[in-house]
Order: structure tokens, then C-alpha cells, then sequence
DNA sequence: ATCCCGAGGG
DNA sequence: CCCTCTGGAT
């Protein structure tokens, strides 16, 4: 079997494990979800939607976020770490979307990278999720779960990227993130895999190399 | 202690 | 390539 489809064997088996797998980020609207994603850097998606809540009542838009002020974004954001770096990219962020793009996020992968605090994770995460625009999340669990995979040897995570756009069809990439993110936190965790109680070990090239429970 | 759906800067 | 930024959860 080519090496694509025994991935596409393995991605199948675990979208039927985890069909409920999808972005856990409460939003509206595009700028709602790359607020959120930002946020979510090193935090966890239930802290993320916790702050939103409230920041999303008092700065609703991208015109709200670009006229607050340093110290009023951080304390809205505050628990969810990096806040000085979020609260300053945020507000630079959205005055960028104002002035550059008539106050609509961009759908395109060079916009939205080009914008303050914006990687390419985010970007994919914006482009899939709030437009429908296939794009290969590569997020710490994706890397991880890949490479445990053999689907790439590469540690760097555009390199990663654009493998994964090789060998997996378009029409996967938006659900199999949110797969691979699900199974990787639920079983293959870092460092040490559950591999005892993993669903798709038979599948797996390292067949269980964790052998402690 | 270690991890959480990273990005920017040196 | 490395480092830094940060609080919360387990």
C-alpha cells in the first residue's frame, strides 16, 4: 500500500473514533475567531472562551479592539497568559484589519499572516474554520502525532505543513486537525503515549512503544 | 513538574 | 537556531 493511503487508513479510522472533533473556540464571526485563536496560544480552549465572553461584550468588533487601550485589553485577557504580547498584538491587529482591509478579516493565507501576532496556525485555523478555505493546522499536537505517524520526519512546522498538504487530499484538511488534535490529547500525549488504550495501534508504526500501562 | 490548538525577535 | 512571553490546569 502507497505510504498516502495507509495515512488516509489511519486519518479514516480515527475520524470515526472522534466524529465529534471540531474547534471548541466560541465565535461569531471571523474577527470573533481570530481573536479567539490568538488567545489560545498556551491556553486552553475553555479559559479562551471564559475571557471571550466578557471581552466580546465590551469590544464586540475589530473598530472597538483598535480603539482600547493597552491596560483595559489586558485586564480582559489576563488569564490567559502572555497577555501583554496578546493585548498588544490584538490592538495592532485590529487596527491593521481597519486600515488595510475595510474592517473585514482577510481570507487569504498572506493577509492574515502579514497581520500582528498572526502565524500560519492561526491563519489556517481562521481560513477553515470561518471561511471554508482548506488549510493544514499545524499546532503542537498535529507535529507530534505525524511524526509519531512517520508521515514526516521534519520538526519544522511549515516544512511539516506542507508535506501534510502533499500527501493528504484537500478535502481532509480541515477535519483531520481537529482528529489529530483530539486524539492527540485524549491518548497520544506528550511525552508519553497511551499506547495500551490507543484505538488505532494496530495502524501505528511504533505499534505501542510505550509499554508502561 | 509539565503541559496547554504560538508568534516575534535576536 | 535559540530565547522570551504568561497564567491556569493537572
Amino acid at each position: 500500500m502507497k505510504k498516502s493511503e495507509k495515512a488516509l487508513q489511519l486519518l479514516q479510522a480515527l475520524d470515526e473514533i472522534y466524529p465529534q472533533a471540531h474547534c471548541a473556540l466560541n465565535y461569531q464571526n471571523p474577527w470573533q475567531l481570530l481573536v479567539a485563536t490568538i488567545l489560545s496560544a498556551q491556553c486552553t480552549d475553555v479559559r479562551v472562551n471564559i475571557v471571550t465572553a466578557e471581552l466580546f461584550r465590551v469590544l464586540p468588533d475589530a473598530k472597538a479592539m483598535a480603539e482600547a487601550s493597552q491596560e483595559q485589553v489586558e485586564e480582559l485577557i489576563r488569564t490567559t497568559g502572555f497577555f501583554r504580547n496578546k493585548a498588544k498584538n490584538l490592538i495592532h491587529c485590529a487596527q491593521q484589519v481597519l486600515t488595510l482591509h475595510q474592517g473585514e478579516v482577510p481570507a487569504d493565507l498572506k493577509s492574515l499572516v502579514a497581520l500582528s501576532g498572526v502565524g500560519r496556525k492561526t491563519a489556517n485555523v481562521v481560513l477553515g474554520n470561518a471561511f471554508q478555505i482548506p488549510g493544514m493546522v499545524v499546532d503542537t499536537h498535529v507535529k507530534r502525532l505525524v511524526r509519531r505517524f512517520g508521515w514526516t520526519k521534519s520538526d519544522n512546522p511549515e516544512q511539516v505543513e506542507k508535506e501534510l498538504s502533499k500527501l493528504l487530499p484537500e478535502s481532509t484538511w480541515i477535519q483531520c486537525s481537529h482528529t489529530l488534535i483530539a486524539h492527540g490529547r485524549a491518548c497520544c500525549k506528550a511525552p508519553t503515549p497511551i499506547c495500551s488504550a490507543c484505538p488505532v495501534v494496530a495502524l501505528c508504526p511504533r505499534k505501542g512503544v510505550n509499554k508502561s500501562k
